[in-house]
DNA sequence: CATAACCTTTACGTTAACGTAAGGGTTGGT
DNA sequence: ACCAACCCTTACGTTAACGTAAAGGTTATG
């Protein structure tokens, strides 16, 4: 036990790759300070840990939230939560950001549905048209 | 019956009001072809119609759509649905659309999942804090 | 009839989030 | 030793989605 397991690592450009992303975004997250690889020369290295942050911050822009934003939820979670007062502070904001995801769940339910429905129709008068081929 | 009832109007500002925006964004909407409000002189009026179509694009916005997305998506609820061969191509877009907006709703619902925790985890320090004020 | 509170168009400015070279090291294979 | 395929930094360019004047018409009210 307690050996040291050589943990995986991943270049940018695979992570790039893996995540249908470019090299230039990630190291764009980086300068926002949205994730910091080690380094193996000049060369980036990224963790596990970076790689789950990454798609953290990917996941983020997928429902529209702003690099300010998922890095504000980031923050969140690594608080040393405990001062007391600031805890309050993070409770509201953890309640704004339930209130938003709550919003966007709902938004998304209503255009799915339209969606659904549109389908309906369209497919309803496809399968009529085709039947009616006849006079 | 049939009786010409006059239609509730609004004007760019009320709507900018009730919807939290601004007069500049929907005039912005409106250059970019998503709304198109009458005339009464040169004042612009919207209708219940056009009422609607603005809350479709803000909700649009609000889970991250651009508004040429959302364009797409307005289009295809105007489409003159019934060329046949188009058919196939909207049922398509419509296809993509909902792959689109159930891979928003599994973000959502995970990150929810991680505040909801990191709520839990803050409360019970909290708690357990507040107990322990005594050595 | 003047003043506030609306509205209009035109047009340049701003910000976010990268894209796109340019110029140059590094590394694996033949 | 050399080429391809990576990687790096620096820096200017681009696009979307408005913001922000500027300059001026319109309408309700005292």
């Amino acid at each position: 036990m307690n050996e040291i397991v050589e943990e995986k690592t991943y270049s940018i450009s695979e992570l790039a790759k893996e995540f249908d992303t470019t090299t230039r975004a990630i190291r764009h997250y980086e300068e926002y300070g949205l994730i910091q690889p080690k380094r193996q020369g000049t060369y980036r290295v990224y963790s596990h840990k970076n790689r789950t942050r990454l798609q953290l911050i990917l996941r983020g822009k997928r429902i529209g939230f702003s690099l300010a934003e998922i890095k504000e939820i980031i923050d969140l979670y690594q608080f040393p939560h405990g001062e007391e007062k600031q805890t309050e502070f993070l409770l509201n904001k953890i309640e704004l950001r339930r209130q938003q995801l709550k919003q966007q769940l709902h938004d998304i339910h209503s255009m799915m549905k339209e969606i659904d429905d549109l389908e309906q129709r369209i497919t309803q008068q496809k399968k009529s048209s085709t039947s009616n081929t006849s006079t």
